[in-house]
DNA sequence: TACAAATATCGGTATATTTCGATATATGAA
DNA sequence: TTCATATATCGAAATATACCGATATTTGTA
């Protein structure tokens, strides 16, 4: 757990919204069929959520999965993403530990 | 509460440091006999535990203190910053809810 | 009033972050 | 093998942050 990463990747608005989107699929276009049992979001869907180019929302997703806040597996051409929910806990866990 | 300004006020170890240490006075040397029942601390006691310069703790704290973090009280020549426990307990929670 | 101490602000340099467009890579399909 | 699609990486410009030393401000005291 690295906390000075954690933040790091937190301190963007974008980048907290995309780790908020994916507590929810419907946030998104509905998955191609073919990737109906595949769990997160690929990388185009949420860069059109986000409104930011493609390399931008890339780059993101490379901070928020190195920061261990998300998942990623790829299938196909395809990355998806998805929340590290264990994680997300531990983050929280250690914030109220060092500051409460 | 500005979430944003609160994440960046944060994301700097030295900050998180001041704002952990600030929990228990007997991390920084005894007050003063005419500052004894003065709530906080001084810049200067914080500046010697964080080892940077004068100028960046006051900037720090400023920063902080804009952010909610810290109260600060100005006696005489001191400035005394304590903690803003309501402040970093709805830090906590908001965190919790965007991202849980 | 003049001085010293504590803190705040200013101006600057080095480094990091944001965000982009262009390009590279990987993969499925024709 | 060639092409199209999805994603990753690269290089760059604009902006923000980390710190510092120097200076300004505030206040108590001689």
């Amino acid at each position: 757990m690295n906390l000075e990463k954690i933040i790091n990747a937190l301190n963007n608005p974008t980048r907290r919204n995309i780790v908020s989107w994916l507590r929810d699929r419907s946030n998104f276009p509905p998955a191609l069929p073919e990737h109906a049992d595949l769990e997160g979001v690929c990388v185009a869907y949420i860069q059109e959520k986000a409104g930011l180019s493609q390399s931008t929302i890339s780059n993101y997703m490379g901070l928020l999965k190195d920061a261990g806040l998300v998942n990623s597996e790829r299938h196909g051409q395809w990355t998806f993403y998805s929340r590290n929910e264990s994680a997300i806990q531990a983050f929280i866990s250690a914030v109220e530990k060092e500051l409460i």
